[in-house]
DNA sequence: AAGTGGTCTAGACCACGCG
DNA sequence: GCGTGGTCTAGACCACTTC
């Protein structure tokens, strides 16, 4: 499917094809694009054309422009632009603690049933870990890194650095899905969390995949219900 | 605060001065916005700048371009962008299962300590009510709305029509906020929704505010946490 | 037929930021 | 200085839709 292209404008044409260098991983992010005078002539047009595909790349974030530097593939800030989660570390400090963290155990297996978004047999990084706000527990963390498309998270130390942290720097623009649902911690998360057995806790699932969609990671993040909320501000006119 | 306008483009006036026209209520949907060429004339510019703020506008949703009839204001169709939940019915026929909507009480009362989002003395309309997925009880709403902003509510009958599908006939374009948290079901709530007590419930707020920041309305939607989610997807460049 | 939005042009000038 | 992006122009042609 997806055959949606019948007369394809000139600047259309353009942002999509900077558009798809850049998320198959063709241009990383830091990669110097032409100059607009520069894809002018090679695409054999106006230099308003081309800019009139640039500033929509520029406004969805995938390219940074700067005067007399040029224009440059951006580097992702965020592991969803949709609920503006960058990193756990980063919400703590927003409120204003302390952040910690903590290993709890790492382990290498391969995808089965269990793993429903892998594909069988695939090399798989199981990670859980805990996140701390000052001295209190903020969130369990439940992930699993698919080694096939990231083979350098194996020989990487996740004693000290988070892995979502480590994964944003690695993995190029890519797609994030995002399923928010309620449970109640049973005995092991409740010790973990520091909450009563039986209190609700919000739990956020997020599968990251490749243009492929191939899914690079899964992360399964619980919070205690008491202490957490997700925000989302809309104000009319934040999607142009 | 919010002083950040130093020398703005003539492209970002006009369209500053259309979306202010929009959000105020001054044009409200269906109101046709002057062709590009008029707008040329009124604003001393050319055709293409005017099209480059009504081009932003119309990617933004706030309005809708038409060829030969002209430019109107959209009518929204969701209660939040964001999370793009229109209405609940909605997202029960998106299940694929009928839906039912009972109200369970309306009263009207004046703003108080305990509804701090409103100004004290408000004329206040509370309402709960049940939406059902089939037969299953899908979500409790509790929803609060200020007569003050919306007095024509005083005369419906929300017996056979949810407040939130009335609501967004009612008024137009306006900016809305969310907390997503989890909570166990109390035995009340328990009852309601069918679920044992005790139960991790998904509760979603949302207050609904004029330019003025005024709340024109408050809902609380608790929905049975083993059977909802909240889903977001993010491709890279939805925002843009 | 007429008027609308949509794209595109081949220029222009300016602001910025690096050398 | 000089090359970059950013805006703006005064035209143009086309597609579409209603009349």
């Amino acid at each position: 499917m997806e055959i949606t292209h019948p007369p394809l404008f000139l600047y259309e044409r353009i942002l999509g094809d900077i558009e798809s260098r850049i998320v198959s991983g063709q241009w990383l992010p830091g990669h110097a694009i032409p100059s607009e005078t520069e894809l002018g002539k090679t695409y054999g047009c106006s230099r308003m054309t081309v800019n009139k595909a640039l500033t929509q790349l520029a406004r969805k974030g995938l390219i940074e422009r700067r005067r007399r530097t040029g224009t440059r593939v951006a580097r992702p800030r965020t592991e969803s632009a949709v609920l503006d989660v960058s990193s756990i570390e980063s919400e703590v400090l927003a409120l204003g603690l302390p952040y910690r963290y903590r290993l709890l155990s790492c382990q290498q297996k391969s995808a089965d049933a269990s793993t429903p978004s892998f594909s069988t047999g695939a090399a798989l990084l199981f990670l859980r870990s805990l996140h701390f706000a000052g001295n209190a527990a903020f969130c369990l963390e439940q992930r699993i890194i698919n080694l096939e498309v990231v083979p350098e998270a194996k020989s990487i130390c996740f004693d000290a650095q988070p892995p979502g942290a480590w994964l944003i720097q690695q993995v190029p623009w890519s797609a994030a899905s995002h399923v928010i649902s309620a449970e109640v911690a049973d005995e092991e998360n409740a010790a973990l969390l520091e909450v009563p057995e039986g209190a609700a806790c919000l739990v956020m699932c997020r599968e990251t995949t490749t243009p492929e969609s191939v899914v690079i990671t899964s992360a399964r993040l619980t919070y205690p219900g008491a202490r957490h909320t997700v925000r989302a501000k809309f104000t009319p006119g934040n999607s142009g």
